[in-house]
DNA sequence: TAATTTCCTACCGCTTTGGTAGGAATGGTA
DNA sequence: TACCATTCCTACCAAAGCGGTAGGAAATTA
């Protein structure tokens, strides 16, 4: 399948709820888990190589929690993803032709470069505060209603 | 994972190769899995889904085998991913938006329909009919040197 | 009839997936 | 200090998917 784990897609969510709270301070898990309701013990997994990856910051503690560590202009959909899901590429022999042993003669290994390209460059094309702005652009023109 | 498997990937070879053979008759899968050096018992499986979707014809018995339904050039790479690893959506969300409850808040499921669109796009634009004149067009100037 | 090849179904070990759970470490607060 | 909330680390688990092997039936040719 050629399909995104729950981690990319849940992972996404996560960090479009930390952009939203961007400014206010360190946001809690539970509420992450609340708003978009998932559980919170499948959400800590998803924390540490997004921390270690430095896409967010983290506070321990009593009134601890996360944010964003960048900017979410400077975020993209493509740093996220890729974090959580590993590489793009359909095929392990794009980044390591060794893997098959006819890959000089092979033209579909061409094929699934282009396709890694095009996943890599359609995620990188949307950034956090992309996200938020059209969040808020449904939201208050459904309030207005 | 955002992979493909292995049926995606020995699909895309075996078609190429009944491609190559196109207009010579029917041939083997025995053949086929030497020219590629594949497992014959595993491409038996790719068969069936190729078949149904009117990709390849069949010819049983002794002096059997296979060939292109169509024409290399009216066959993409899309509809031999599709057949045989399903449909391209990063997210069962994106076709079916009532299996995620917040669907109609959700901003991520835009960017996995995009993905979608694009993943699409990108194998639709490779016929087999490419594959065959990149590889004839390699293998012609190699064998000049 | 015999040989060849497709075709159908079952099986199997391994890895990944989508979680749950326990509990330690950390930091704020009273 | 004691307490509490929260992050953080590790282990565990059931179910599904993956990659492949195998047996044998059905069809076609010679
Ligand atoms: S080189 Fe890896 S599939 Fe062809
Ligand atoms: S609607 Fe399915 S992930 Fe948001």
């Amino acid at each position: 399948m050629i399909r995104l784990s729950t981690k990319g897609k849940y992972g996404a969510r996560l960090m479009f709820q930390l952009a939203l709270n961007y400014g206010n301070g360190p946001m809690l898990l539970k509420e992450i888990a609340a708003r978009e309701d998932l559980s919170v013990r499948y959400l800590e997994h998803l924390v540490p190589p997004l921390r270690t990856a430095r896409l967010i910051l983290s506070m321990r503690g009593s009134k601890g929690g996360y944010s964003l560590a960048k900017k979410p202009q400077d975020i993209t959909l493509k740093e996220i993803v890729r974090v959580l899901e590993g590489p793009f590429y359909p095929s392990e022999c794009v980044e390591a032709p060794d893997i098959c042993n006819r890959s000089s003669f092979c033209v579909t290994r061409n094929i699934w470069a282009e396709l890694e390209q095009t996943i890599s460059a359609t995620l990188a094309s949307h950034t956090l505060q992309d996200l938020v702005d059209e969040y808020r652009k449904a939201h208050t023109s459904e309030e207005s209603s």
